[in-house]
DNA sequence: TGTCCGCGGGTGT
DNA sequence: ACACCCGCGGACA
């Protein structure tokens, strides 16, 4: 069966399934920030609508939009302004991406 | 740290 | 067309 995903069905434009696309290219365990996307995207300057477009991130866990992070080092929002949760998904992320380092 | 302002894309009216 | 909203960034104190 072939699936097939409609860019109009989730309402998003095309500026924002751009973002979700680029964040599904940073790697497992690594961190970008919110200018580095806008960048990529095309748009430099546009940091501040690729945080609208990631909160409207119609498939949390899939797209990881918690590898996006402010250029100052603090993790930036997530989920309605719960930066806890973002900073433990990260740790853990890390730790496992060592082990998979130290194992070859 | 906190505050302030510019920014660019999105949304509602 | 306009006003307003932001998961930001950079400057400055």
């Amino acid at each position: 069966m072939q699936i097939t995903i409609h860019e109009h069905t989730a309402r998003l434009t095309a500026f924002q399934w751009k973002v979700l696309k680029i964040a599904l290219t940073i790697p497992f365990g690594e961190t970008r920030t919110y200018q580095w996307v806008a960048k990529q995207a095309g748009s430099p300057g546009a940091s501040r609508a690729v945080g609208q477009a990631l909160r409207r991130n119609p498939y949390p866990g899939i797209i990881p939009c918690h590898r996006v992070v402010k250029s100052d080092g603090t993790p930036g929002g997530y989920e309605g302004g719960s930066p806890k949760r973002k900073l433990a998904l990260l740790a853990i992320e890390q730790k496992i991406a060592g082990q998979m380092r130290s194992h070859h």
